[in-house]
DNA sequence: CTGAAAGCGCTAACAG
DNA sequence: CTGTTAGCGCTTTCAG
């Protein structure tokens, strides 16, 4: 297992094998370019012998994929991101790619992306963070296969959204059931389009179900926020009062908030959303809105393969480069999860 | 801003600037090469009007660097790990890096990693999965600036530790002190010599402290698990019992079940590890026990850039291959952290 | 089916 | 200070 230093080349495996460079390359290939068969067993020894190992850089170099996908976040903060970037890191690596995190705080970072040499050059890229416009996306990357997951698409390309109104229909239609009239809505960041349709669809279904909004707010997805907002507000917690979260960390400072205040039966009464782990754990209960993340994984995950193989099928018609032909937009349902003791 | 299809190269520069190509490469290579002051304007001019991005991929192949760090750890799923990978990526960035992360859930996994052709050729590695042993690290990776993060090291090469001697004597000394006799300890997992050490200092320090050590339990630092087994073994929660645990996640199990079975007054009678977020929100007050993560990324990101010049120096001097001159290991303590309303 | 050769884009000697 | 030259390791024509 001697690697240290200098790693065995192709050159050396061929050597081996008393082959070409064009031989060997062509046996490790994986794919099915002509070969007799004896040839190839004796290469694939080699190789094994000398723990041969392609140089992705020299690969890349010679074919112009790199078998990096990016994955573009704001900062990680979030409760619920784990989860996703947890299995999101588990499927690009399922396809033998490798994920590349960039972390985006803020608009100026992207002066810095756009001299990220690495970035450019991934074979695909997966969109979450808000602050990235389709347009600026295709500028971004050299790849079409860019996968607008933060809400955003054009006509052209791909995105995965979530369908959110199901879930927050059918938490307000519960709401409703339960006797609640007036509501509180505290929301995440307001420069967020999916943001915006989401406050957009509490709204719509609130007006519906005859629940008249008190008041609304942006904190930013998080406790701190929202717990300072009630506290200031000095929200009044009689009975038919719900208070709707756009996250399950806001809902938490709900909780906290009701608690601190002396309210008991706040759990019918506080809606979140992400349905985290911590919306059914001891004194947080609560109900949530949320999708299976492993759909959604799954969905992006099988995207990132067919827009591969769509632009390897265009290139080989004749070579012409264009604007990607297919195109995908995949739904992902959300869902309410009743959670009261 | 005309990118796709056809990036400029470094000939297109070149050509525009009307100087060769090395004399481009100098001028753009940031260190100080020898160059006229206005023909590297030129080239910078031309650069900047091409949009010119250099090819990482085929620098890597000339220079030997490839700008990618490795991550390497178990599946994310602690809620302590936010906050590191966010600060942690974004360390890495600030010094022009990119975070490839790697994860690895099983030892199976890692054959795997042994035929991951990149990350075998990052400059450097951080390794924080327990799965890791200081030799096996060093034959994953052709850089010898590999960075032990989980507790594991030899006398060559490097590591940050973190001290938990330290919170945890105090927080058992604060135990001590408000008349607990009697502890649980809460483990998370036997097989990581981390956690191994970790139970070590609470035994040691609860004999010292003469608290009598009931029952032990590793749970993997989950909550499930650890509520599970409190429930199981109906832990008789009587005044002077103290409850340790070696994560917050388990901590946080620790207080629903004292609500779940009616015991008040139990924040102070239970004691986290990571000192995250939850030690001091609303129901779930308890002690924590942790470490500052903005001094702890920054040692590491030290030492990346540390570990990369001596490295420099040392190729510069004879172009000898061999181990690394240097070596460090840097210490973190931790803190107690008393978080009782 | 095979091998020689060109070249991906860049850097690093080496002479000027 | 500058340009020429030779690679880094791999894939891919293109003749045999």
């Amino acid at each position: 297992m001697m690697k240290k230093n200098t790693p065995a080349t192709l050159s050396d495996v061929a050597e081996l094998a008393g082959v070409s460079k064009a031989v060997a390359s062509r046996a490790l290939s994986g794919k099915n370019r002509p070969i007799s068969a004896d040839k190839k067993a004796r290469v694939c020894q080699a190789a094994e012998l000398l723990g041969y190992v392609a140089n992705p850089f020299a690969q890349s170099l010679a074919n112009q994929e790199t078998g990096l996908v990016a994955i573009v976040i704001n900062h990680i903060s979030n409760v619920s991101d784990l989860t996703l970037f947890d299995s999101l890191i588990q499927g690009i690596q399922s396809i033998g790619k490798q994920a590349l995190f960039v972390r985006l705080k803020s608009l100026q970072d992207i002066d810095q992306l756009q001299k990220n040499a690495f970035i450019q050059r991934v074979d695909a890229a997966l969109v979450l963070s808000d602050l990235i416009e389709p347009q600026l996306a295709e500028s971004l990357f050299y790849t079409h296969n860019v996968i607008m997951l933060n809400g955003k698409s054009q006509d052209r390309g791909y995105s995965v959204k979530v369908n959110e109104a199901l879930g927050i229909k059918d938490a307000i239609a519960y709401a409703q059931r339960i006797g609640i009239k007036r509501a509180v809505l505290i929301a995440g960041r307001q420069s967020s389009v999916n943001e915006e349709q989401r406050v957009e669809h509490y709204l719509t279904h609130l007006a519906q179900a005859n629940i008249k909004l008190e008041s609304s707010v942006f904190c930013d997805y998080s406790y701190d926020e929202a717990l300072a907002y009630l506290t200031a507000a000095n929200i009044d917690m009689s009975d038919e009062l719900g208070i709707f979260c756009t996250s399950d960390s806001m809902a938490m400072a709900a909780v906290d908030y009701c608690q601190a205040n002396g309210v008991t039966k706040y759990s019918s009464h506080i809606f979140g959303f992400d349905n985290t782990e911590f919306s059914r754990r001891g004194c947080y209960q609560f109900s949530t809105i949320g999708f299976d993340k492993h759909d959604f994984v799954q969905s992006i995950i099988t995207l990132v393969k067919q827009a591969q193989s769509n632009d390897l099928s265009v290139a080989n018609e004749h070579n012409e480069k264009r604007l990607p032909t297919k195109e995908s937009h995949l739904i992902i349902d959300t869902q309410f999860y009743l959670n009261t003791p």
